[in-house]
DNA sequence: TAGATTGTTAATCGATTAACAATC
DNA sequence: TAGATTGTTAATCGATTAACAATC
């Protein structure tokens, strides 16, 4: 049903910002600052102070004062609320190649409120070693271990091939949001979101900037 | 001043998507398949039909034929024409810490035409080392070594507290494109792309998938 | 008070989707 | 030929930005 201030009212181009928002006001809090202005936040970001308005207008309990700005801390409040930073979601990763071993090493999950409780593999090297303190499993287990665990998040860090497999064996298991880090489309159910991390088209968006600001100088 | 048919005038969202048709189309041509159609696309990847038939006209230098459909290996050749997947363009990246050396090691940048030729670290540790047969450089040598390379893009993967400062090095080196997978914002001359890899903001994405999904359960 | 800053309505922009004629 | 599919114009949608009144 949903509190008029949760994360399915505000839209999907605000929460992309959210983070950024977060980490900004954090720097602010920690500096000793305890007010911030829209325009403040607008121009430290490269962003459009009525767009940083409306934004916090969505996601603020408390409204910010003419002249003096927003509460910092109310303003930290919010996100976490909204992002849910202040309750830990339980999630597993398959996968401890390179870019999943550096992902279950990544201690800042935690303050986005991921936890990782386990790791599967299906290398036999692998196997029952611990990946920053999280064990890994045999990927023959994502199924049973998922259900048991009752968690609702899967990243898959796996060779391209594989990744189609460990995604049904990830819904099998119970698994409703995959963060996909293969570089493959994955075909799932509709009411199973999936997230692609996609490499190439980052890659592509940054080569075509570049090669804009390349242009422009001759 | 650029043909027509080059990455800067398609649109961002349009060069966003290219990297999942190459790959599709990649799949097809391995299978033997020879021509595709726009709905193929359109259903394989969830997406429009419309949207992709515009895409492919955007980028496409040899035009689909009613109830045939598109050449796979034109569209190919027209993606890595647009994306520059067939000349290399170098690259360094700084920091050899979990997930700098996860793409050091990844060997699936070359087919996106992205070539790393030297990693940077201040840890005495890792220098001289190397990751995946690229040589660990002193992080101290950046502005030298980048300069000398003539490297356009820099790619930064070190904790949030040091990517400031490589930042500045890598432009002062030379650098026009930064890769950043810190998670800070950076603050760049505007002649400068930067391209972060935000992996709260996609996190916080997916976290309102979820719990729309789940909502609509109830 | 004067002016910086908020909050909101309206205008603009970019991207997606619908409708449909052209054609192999 | 009939029908699947392309390519394009117009309509819609969502997000950004401009304009401006309200207010601390």
């Amino acid at each position: 049903m949903g509190n008029n201030k949760d994360i399915q009212n505000v839209s999907k181009a605000t929460i992309g910002r959210l983070p950024a928002y977060h980490r900004y006001l954090k720097e602010k809090e920690a500096a000793g600052e305890r007010t911030i202005s829209s325009t403040a936040i607008a121009e430290e970001l490269h962003l459009n102070a009525v767009q940083v308005r409306k934004d916090l207008s969505v996601i603020s309990t408390v409204a910010g004062k003419p002249k003096l700005g927003f509460e910092i801390a109310d303003l930290i409040g919010d996100i976490n609320r909204i992002l849910g930073y202040d309750n830990v979601t339980d999630a597993v990763l398959v996968g401890a190649g390179g870019l999943g071993s550096a992902l279950a090493g990544y201690d800042g999950f935690r303050h986005y409120g991921l936890n990782i409780v386990a790791v599967f593999d299906s290398d036999p090297e692998r196997i029952d070693k611990a990946v920053n303190g999280i064990r890994v499993f045999d990927a023959e287990q994502i199924r049973h271990l998922v259900r048991r665990l009752n968690v609702l998040i899967g990243i898959i860090c796996v060779p391209k091939g594989a990744a189609q497999q460990v995604a049904d064996e990830l819904i099998e298991g119970g698994v409703r949001a995959i963060w996909n880090f293969a570089p493959v489309h994955l075909n799932v159910p509709e009411n199973i979101a999936v997230k692609n991390e996609d490499m190439a088209a980052s890659l592509a968006i940054l080569s075509k900037r570049l090669a804009e600001i390349l242009n422009t100088e001759k």
